[in-house]
DNA sequence: GCTGGCACTCGCGTTATTGGAGTGCTAAAT
DNA sequence: ATTTAGCACTCCAATAACGCGAGTGCCAGC
């Protein structure tokens, strides 16, 4: 594993050559094909001197003696950072998600059909996050009696979805009661994203609570047991998984058994795309650089999406590292930028 | 293919050793080794000449001459209709399935622990349908108003759970007007079932008019928009598709891919769920039974469940056709008899 | 430094070969 | 009439042998 500053033009283009002939066939590629497939005219005995060196210098390997030269994770690293040219996306699929994507009424509708979307013009498997329940703002909360002391918590994000929780408080509240507290809450902390109600109501319950009433006291009370911390379950939408069973490096059944497990446990899943969302823009992991052994043969493409310049999720496509990156890259770019654009909460008027 | 009732105990107790076999060894059962498991001192011969009966009936069948028997599908159901003897539930699998279904708070997850518990314990998958929305009570509805003529609709049914949705008016409402049409619909509404409530709306928008004021007309209005019939879209909850993927039935990528296919489509599955809502007790489909291409190499175990005596659900067990039916057939009858028990609304007083 | 040539390696698909498991049939035994 | 033992036969599955084609590495010459 040499130093990449060390390769000259003439290699990387041959690398590059091989990365797509690679993505294309699915096959080693060996240094006849790679001859006639790059217009730099050398003869494939050259070439195969070249190849010597990319394989020390770890970017490229050989299944076996005799076969050709498989790009390793290093070289497909070194070649989307530096030597892919992205191709436009096709207009068709542009239409496509611009009418699935155009703004409706409900936006976890809208989740779904963008994981569809990425799926289905894929044919890989799209996935995406539901929009961060911290950075979304509350818009509205209301409370339910149940029974004695439990109490059903309704409450209305930015985004118009609707939250519930059922809580119990530490006393019986008359219907009239629960309306005030809802009143009380609304009227403070709507507006406010539910991670800054959360931080207030601390606050409040620390600071404040001899210049409250006890309607007030009872209010925030019962805000703190409805947004606890352990509320916010994140979750994603992953569809198309079923279009992974047919590439052939998934296979083998032990892996694919895997890496379907990882999907339905959700958690490797969720801390890998989390990781995503700190960055702008659009993140790759290939192959085991996820570190996730489940994909180890897999490669995800990632782009963050955001509401009034907020990230507030992630969304991606999931595919073997044999991957056509230079379309799926800015395919999984503008998907992430036309839902942002769908789910901004235009036109609303305050409740 | 004759006729089964001519077949004498003895060949039944062979087609039984021979089913019960091959569950649980999965390869082709020969005559030698039904003379031993058999009981009845039979020699291996004579075996052979009982199988050439049972394969003319269609009962067995021979994957290729020098190889055992297995039985088919007709095999599988004269198996489990008239020879099966069922094995009590273990002690430890019905301890695990009373702390996971000890009634809780919130009805939606209980769904899930039932369904996780299903293919936990079977190492099959397990599926269980959401309770059927026409035939919940209505608890409580509310509005909000979103921005001009959007209303969410929010209402809580029986088993606790929140449903939303979005609705357009044809005029702008204050807060107030939707406060007092809510207020309404409750009073005359609460504690009827969804599907009686959609009958209510229609039967007073038809017949009732005359007779009602401005605010009760908007109310009941609104009520037809949030009740409408397209609103219920079924829906089931899946879990352990991946413990499917052991099975050397499905080992077959092309089988796998379609089965999994049809659980993401929902569609089929749903269709095949509502058929078993129908019979009480325990319901079974083996292999191509189901009609569903997806599922030639499946079974198909369910059973529906009940909330206060009203059939609201079905739950179940897919696996491959080999299955061990006598322990899957009472678990999944105890399973649905649990679940329902742990969603009956006790102690719920009215709103 | 590039190229042509050549020997070498390896994997894959085809074909033979063998062993074992299990059947169907027939003739004898009960 | 039913059951059983014996035997020839069939077929699969595993193994080995073989040839082919693709591709490499290296060397010598340009």
């Amino acid at each position: 594993m040499g130093n990449t500053q060390f390769l000259n033009e003439r290699s990387l283009q041959l690398l590059k050559s091989l990365v797509e002939r690679y993505i294309s066939d699915g096959q080693p590629v060996g240094s006849r094909v790679l001859s006639k497939d790059s217009d730099l005219n050398l003869s494939p005995a050259t070439i195969r001197n070249v190849m010597a060196d990319l394989e020390d210098l770890g970017l490229v390997h050989s299944p076996h003696t005799s076969a050709g030269r498989v790009p390793t994770v290093t070289g497909y690293r070194l070649f989307v950072d530096t030597l892919l040219t992205v191709k436009p996306i096709e207009s068709k699929d542009l239409t496509r998600l611009h009418q699935g994507l155009s703004v409706s009424d409900d936006s976890s509708d809208m989740i779904g059909v963008a994981s569809r979307l990425l799926s289905e013009l894929t044919q890989m498997a799209g996935v995406v996050t539901l929009p961060k329940r911290e950075l979304v703002c509350l818009r509205h909360i209301e409370f339910l009696s149940l029974s004695h002391t439990r109490v059903l918590v309704i409450f209305v994000t930015n985004e118009q979805e609707v939250h519930n929780k059922i809580i119990h408080t530490s006393k019986v509240f008359s219907a009239a009661e629960l309306q005030q507290a809802a009143n009380y809450l609304n009227a403070i902390y709507s507006g406010l994203s539910l991670d800054a109600v959360r931080k207030a109501v601390l606050k409040e319950l620390q600071e404040d609570q001899e210049q409250m009433n006890q309607g007030m006291l009872d209010a925030v009370r019962m805000a703190q047991l409805a947004f606890d911390q352990g509320n916010d379950k994140d979750d994603y939408v992953l569809t198309g998984e079923t279009n992974l069973m047919g590439f052939s490096e998934l296979s083998d059944m032990d892996r694919l058994k895997s890496l379907f497990e990882a999907f339905s446990q959700k958690q490797g899943v969720i801390h890998l795309l989390d990781q995503c969302m700190k960055a702008q823009g659009v993140q790759i992991f290939i192959g085991e650089e996820s570190g996730y052994r489940a994909f180890d043969h897999c490669s995800l493409v990632t782009s963050s999406y955001s509401v009034s310049d907020e990230v507030v999720g992630v969304l991606g496509v999931i595919g073997p590292t044999r991957m056509a990156y230079e379309k799926i890259i800015p395919f999984v770019d503008i998907t992430a930028k036309l839902l942002g654009a769908a789910l901004n909460p235009k036109a609303t008027t305050p409740l």
